[in-house]
DNA sequence: TCTAATACATAGATTTACTATGTATTTAGA
DNA sequence: TCTAAATACATAGTAAATCTATGTATTAGA
């Protein structure tokens, strides 16, 4: 059961941000895989949303890229700017602390009728 | 901190049946306050997007209305119809499942490097 | 009296990810 | 050897969700 994608929204350059900083570097297709892999094929990152978000997550300054080319093919290595590190932490913060919101919100069990 | 407005999409729906399963009946100006309160004010549900998600889910035959007049205002209270109660289980596995997958996407350090 | 809170509603803008499509290279299998 | 699948990038146009802004109207409180 794959989640649904309306879900996804927001949260995707959070997550790309986020791996970033786990690696070194790292270039889109590898980035699809990943997430595909690590949560089971629960989240899958399209390329027409993957894309254009790394593109504009390099247009606002968090992360740069560089082309590779093995034999002829292109890859492209993006990793954090050091203000795209600054902005990860704010957002993997923001981000941990709305699924805590979220999760409280829809498991806590309000007493109604009190007031 | 307000959390991101970004972050909410694909969670309002699932957070209205959810808090209408805890209750009898809610209306909207309810449900934007109860928000409001049990979140701190970090979630803030604005009548731009509750109003019309409301009548989403009432026309999906998830919801039915009452409208209750206070003096001479109007209240509609809001309740889940049968199909409404099994669909909020799903909707809210799924949310839960979500929460979960990308808390451990983000939490996780892979090791990389070791293949 | 007048402002804030209560309570509904909708039009249009914005954002975000998607589908669909395109190009091209490389690998694996029939 | 040929062909399909996988690798790897890209973008145009669509769809969906929430927002801003605005509107109406009632009630409570300073």
């Amino acid at each position: 059961m794959a989640i649904s994608t309306e879900l996804l929204k927001g949260t995707l350059s959070t997550i790309i941000l986020r791996l970033l900083e786990n690696s070194e570097r790292m270039y889109g297709y590898e980035l699809t895989q990943y997430v595909k892999e690590s949560t089971k094929g629960k989240i899958l990152l399209k390329e027409g949303s993957l894309y254009p978000a790394l593109h504009k997550l390099e247009a606002d300054g968090l992360i740069v890229s560089e082309a590779v080319y093995i034999g002829k093919r292109m890859r492209k290595y993006y990793s954090l700017t050091p203000k795209g590190k600054v902005s990860t932490k704010k957002s993997v913060n923001e981000l941990l602390d709305f699924l805590n919101i979220i999760e409280q919100l829809i498991t806590t069990n309000p007493e109604y009728g009190t007031t």
